[in-house]
RNA sequence: GCGGGCGUAGCUCAAUGGCAGAGCUCCAGCCUUCCAAGCUGGCUACGAGGGUUCGAUUCCCUUCGCCCGCUCCA
């Protein structure tokens, strides 16, 4: 089974190759491991990806803006996202046994080992974990590519490409809010390249050194505001209904619950059905330290089952950052908040807040209990600084003011894509009538994503009239889809060769095209023939292009 | 970075210390051509460098690259 799936994996890259999909990068240099690029079918087939993404996410929505920020940006954006810190892990390497691993995670590792190996280096306390071998030095890897802005090559002058596109959008929150006419809730979606230098590039286009995000913040009211307001908030325990519209009294847990949904319309809506993804829902030791739920959208590749996208629910973690780090307010006024907050008497207030420092108490003990694998109780400082951050946060609320948390949807388009061409790909075996065997390789690309729609041929190619009326409807469908003309060999052979490209329909013009202008629709997946006019084939293109 | 495997045409594979071949693909043309299979012609390769040798794709050395493995989460 395995080697089975390696083979169609070698079977796709070959035919990915082969008909201009994908590249290595600099290949007639020797390539550079991790950098690929997309061919003519390729580049089509991302930029379909891409529209389709933008058209769910953006254009089909009111609530969500788009954003086109810069790949370079201030470097003390890293610093304040983490990344400069957290991306930048010191790495060593056993001498012996040559594994590598994280400096820092090396007693984690030897504590979680059920046979614990003793220093081969008699008393030394940094040592393999693995095999007791002697480890090197620990040298920084610092994940991000970095570069130098400006003439000078000078460490103040060192900034990064950026490992991920949120943080842009993070950094234009109060832009965005101030110019957009936009309100929480609300999202900003940003499609673009982003950098990683990763140890391993490896399966193909999967784990790349650059590669493209498709990205939403999708900004909501704090749960307690949401309290305050309507005297609720609604959770899945309500069992809400989550294809209608959304609601102004959801809370977070409804909002990530959500969008989960809607990614997975989307990945439908392109082609992978839903019975062929599983969704991960991460466990709380599994969480990053600021993020409230996780859920990955993973694909059975022919590698493995490996991540396609997440839905982090990431509380106001990263706003908050930007604010302690820049300096500048990442709040939002929300003027029915405060009016409702108004009505409030001292004692109700007063209430909220002992309730919300209680809240938050708990929630931060259990979510560090869940990380620490045992029960942990905060010390009385420890409490009374939670208890005092409660208290700043509500006499915010009852100004109307707070941070919006966030709900990331975070897709890469290069998986996608790659998740795409596997679900697509095909060795179909065929007997003909004179029972002799074939295979035919084909591409069952949704036609919203296939690279080219329509194929037009002309039956015969020396026949004038046929050439005459084929081109023509090929400048015609040109102005409306990506189109490819082939007057090639037989005819057979054309329809194979477009099937190879994931072409869902041919045109074939004949002489009964010339007498009353019908043609031959041959159809990718199901191989069958029928004849139509030039508008009922339009009309049936567009309806499988909709969205 | 370390270990293992592999480098001959776009792909799959030959052969050889003395002119590097085939099949498929691709391109041009022929054939009144609706599912790759006819005919003619064409393009394209010994990863790179050095050594031994009259002569190296072949033998030796070096180097480069690719694939797989080392808890990187788009």
């Amino acid at each position: 089974m395995a080697e089975e799936n390696k083979s169609s994996l070698d079977a796709l890259s070959a035919l990915c190759k082969r008909r201009g999909f994908i590249y290595h990068s600099s290949e007639i240099y020797g390539g550079m491991p991790g950098f690929w690029d997309y061919g003519p079918l390729g580049c089509e087939l991302k930029q379909n990806v891409k529209q389709a993404w933008w058209q769910f996410t953006v254009r089909g929505r009111e609530d969500v803006v788009g954003l086109d920020a810069t790949i370079i940006m201030h470097p003390r954006i890293w610093k304040a996202s983490g990344h400069l810190d957290t991306f930048a892990d010191p790495m060593t390497m056993c001498k012996d046994c040559k594994k590598l691993m994280r400096a820092d995670q090396v007693k984690d590792i030897y504590a979680d080992q059920k046979k614990k190996p003793q220093p081969k280096v008699a008393g030394a306390e940094f040592f393999c974990p693995y095999c007791g071998g002697e480890l090197t030095e620990p040298k920084p890897f610092n994940l991000m590519f970095k570069t130098v802005v400006g003439p000078i090559d000078d460490p103040s002058n060192v900034a990064y490409l950026r490992p991920e596109t949120a943080q842009a959008i993070f950094a234009q929150f109060t832009n965005v809010t101030a110019t957009s006419r936009m309100a929480v809730p609300y999202g900003i979606a940003q499609m673009g390249k982003s950098f990683r230098n990763e140890v391993t590039p490896r399966n193909y286009t999967f784990r790349s050194r650059e590669f493209e995000q498709m990205e939403l913040e999708f900004f909501i009211r704090p749960d307690e505001a949401i309290e305050l307001q309507y005297g609720h908030v609604v959770t899945l325990a309500d069992k809400p209904d989550l294809n209608g519209p959304v609601q102004d009294d959801w809370g977070w847990e409804v909002w990530h619950k959500y969008w989960v949904e809607q990614r997975k319309k989307f990945l439908n809506a392109v082609g992978l059905p839903t019975e062929r993804f599983v969704e991960y829902w991460q466990k709380p030791d599994e969480l990053a330290h600021y993020a409230r739920a996780c859920v990955d959208i993973e694909y059975d590749f022919p590698f493995g089952r490996q991540e396609l996208e997440g839905i982090a629910a990431r509380s106001d973690f990263d706003l908050t950052q930007h604010q302690i780090h820049s300096k500048v307010p990442q709040t939002v006024f929300d003027d029915p908040l405060k009016q409702a907050c108004k009505k409030l008497t001292d004692e109700q207030k007063a209430a909220f807040v002992a309730k919300t420092q209680k809240d938050w108490l708990d929630r931060k003990q259990k979510a560090q209990s869940a990380k620490a694998g045992k029960e942990i109780v905060f010390s009385a400082d420890e409490a009374a600084a939670v208890a005092a951050q409660a208290k700043a946060f509500c006499e915010n609320l009852f100004d109307g003011k707070y941070v919006p948390h966030v709900i990331e949807p975070s897709a890469g388009v290069d998986r996608l894509m790659l998740a795409l061409l596997c679900e697509a790909y095909e060795e179909q075996a065929l007997t003909d009538e004179k029972g002799k065997a074939d295979v035919r390789t084909v591409l069952h690309f949704h036609p919203k994503v296939a690279p080219v729609k329509v194929a037009i041929f002309p039956l015969i190619k020396k026949d004038p009239d046929q050439d005459r009326i084929a081109r023509e409807i090929f400048a015609k469908l040109q102005k409306k889809v990506n189109c490819q003309w082939d007057v090639s060999g037989a005819i057979g052979r054309r329809y194979r060769r477009q099937d190879e490209a994931g072409t869902p329909w041919c045109i074939t013009v004949d002489a009964q095209t010339v007498q009353d202008g019908t043609f031959t629709v041959r159809e990718r997946d199901s191989m069958t023939q029928s004849r139509m006019t030039y508008g009922e084939f339009l009309a049936k293109m567009y309806e499988a292009l909709e969205f």
